[in-house]
DNA sequence: ATTAGGG
DNA sequence: CCCTAAT
């Protein structure tokens, strides 16, 4: 399925290592090959082969020169596709799921050039998934960007984002220096806008199959890409496969006028045509959502498995393999939630049900409708993408039936963290200090993607309540079986809930307490 | 919009 | 996890 060299550039491109979920990138089997300049010359593969490729048109100026050379390497060629296939029913297990993405090579051989810019240090923001900075003038995965300027080498447990390279992103080589970046020094988050550059030329590829193909141009989101085909969603160090949304009945896309605002194709089922049309009449048949696309915890937040997307590549790349893990997976009752795709819900977090049971939560029980929510937003809306992953969000089904109310009764709801969870959002305050549970949401951790600023900030308060006990209260407690935490990463709780420098004092209080 | 804190 | 007050 997907691999690692769908990454163009990436570290693992071409599948040189088989440990890490590469091998022979694709079976060849393309019915429509549509160049993505943003993913420098990947092309997109379906079935039939036979599709030569051909020099491109020129391809969009970059500001950075290495990178421009390196794109003029790129070509792609349309296909001329066979008329009207009927496309494949990407449910039926038998048929191939995935478009695959193919890395010519020599592609962006070219290595990644040292920032020009006299304030050191400079920065390249890979989009990937994450707001870590990888410091990118030598090694492409050199460091991680902490506090304010400081360039650590990766210590997150060895989490090492393996996956990621300076040039995995051709036209995103945006060599940021602090300064400009991050005016007041005040945050370690030094995203770069996203810019048309960076996905200049991306087209909207779109794949023909049914019931949805989704394409991600890849515009203003940060680790979402998905390949026609239900392909996969960069995360953090990894790209997972994911399954298809699960849309139907939706209106009709509204025109995606903007890169920012497109951050993913949908096509309905427009199928070849539409693909065929994309350079002319792409706009036409594009839905625009958010840029951020999410693939949510499930509901139980029962991320017991899962790789940590910060944990790097070999681990995030058993997902390679083993289908779809990471994000969305289901829980017990079958709920799971993303981002909606299309239509008025376009880009709100909601609970999905594979088999659709729509309209009742779908067990899924975590309505939070009656929070905060964008005020007058209607569908995708253009303009600046929020970030991934804040504040509490709709859910496709309650803003869809008259189960509202009910919905919006319940009480309380549990959703316990899991390890996973817990782990990232210490990581999170290691990085951030604690206090700052924004920040760390826009560190966009997708571990903890689905939790608010406010659920960071209450679980920071319960770890601290038991990382705080007496040892032999702790242990008493099993280390806490109830949540598995080990007594390790409830020494580094304590450790950053002493840490002055960590934690405002909310835990010195809290010790207190105690 | 964010955060702290009570419940 | 929910809610509110205070910034």
């Amino acid at each position: 399925m997907l691999r690692p060299g769908g990454w163009p550039g990436a570290a693992h491109a071409g599948g040189a290592d088989p440990d890490l979920g590469g091998g022979p990138l694709l079976e060849e089997q393309g019915v429509l090959s549509k160049r993505s300049a943003a993913f420098e010359g990947a092309f997109l593969l379906s079935s039939a082969a036979g599709c030569a490729p051909e020099a491109l048109p020129p391809i969009q100026p970059s500001n950075s020169e290495n990178l421009t050379s390196c794109m003029a390497d790129l070509v792609l060629a349309p296909c001329d596709l066979p008329a009207a296939q009927p496309a494949p029913d990407h449910r039926d297990a038998s048929q191939p799921k995935l478009e695959l993405i193919h890395i010519p090579d020599g592609a962006c051989a070219a290595p990644m050039q040292p920032c020009t810019d006299p304030h050191p240090p400079t920065f390249i923001d890979f989009e990937m998934g994450a707001a870590n900075m990888f410091y990118a003038d030598q090694d492409p995965h050199a460091g991680v960007l902490f506090g304010e300027d400081e360039l650590r080498e990766p210590d997150f447990d060895g989490a090492v984002p393996s996956l990621l390279s300076a040039d995995a992103w051709p036209g995103s080589a945006r060599c940021h220096d602090l300064a400009s970046s991050a005016p007041d020094r005040t945050s370690p988050l030094l995203f770069s806008k996203p810019s048309e550059q960076a996905f200049g030329g991306a087209e909207r590829v779109i794949v023909p199959r049914e019931p949805l193909e989704w394409v991600s141009s890849e515009i203003g989101g940060r680790g979402m890409a998905m390949y026609g085909g239900s392909v996969g969603v960069t995360s953090g160090g990894g790209l997972f496969p994911l399954e298809g949304p699960n849309v139907e009945n939706d209106e009709e896309p509204a025109p995606s006028s903007s890169l920012e605002e497109a951050a993913f194709a949908w096509v309905p089922s427009a199928g070849l045509d539409a693909a065929r049309r994309l350079p002319s009449e792409s706009t036409s048949s594009i839905v625009a959502v958010e840029s951020e696309m999410q693939f949510l915890d499930d509901c139980d937040g029962m991320m017991e498995e899962g790789g940590e997307g910060f944990e790097g590549g070999a681990k995030a790349e058993e997902g390679f393999s083993n289908g779809p893990i990471s994000p969305g997976r289901a829980n017990g009752r079958g709920c799971r939630r993303r981002v909606h795709p299309v239509g008025k819900f376009a880009g709100e977090e909601v609970c999905w049900t594979p088999d659709d049971t729509e309209g009742s939560d779908g067990g899924c029980g975590r309505e939070r409708a009656r929070r905060s929510r964008a005020p007058g937003r209607a569908g995708a809306r253009p303009g600046r993408p929020r970030p991934r992953g804040f504040g509490r969000r709709n859910s496709w089904a309650s803003g869809a039936s008259g189960a509202l109310e009910a919905i919006n009764k319940r009480r309380k709801q549990h959703n316990p963290w899991s390890l996973e969870e817990t782990k990232t959002l210490v990581k999170g305050v290691e990085i951030c200090g604690g206090g700052k549970w924004a920040d760390i949401k826009r560190l966009g951790f997708q571990e903890i993607g689905s939790r608010s600023p406010v659920d960071l900030k209450d679980k920071w308060r319960n770890l601290l309540r038991v990382a705080l006990l007496p040892l032999e209260q702790i242990k008493l407690k099993k280390v806490d079986n109830r949540h598995n935490l080990p007594m390790e990463l409830l020494n580094r709780v304590k450790e950053l809930a002493q840490d002055k420098d960590k934690s405002p004092r909310t835990a010195q209080m809290q010790s207190g307490k105690l």
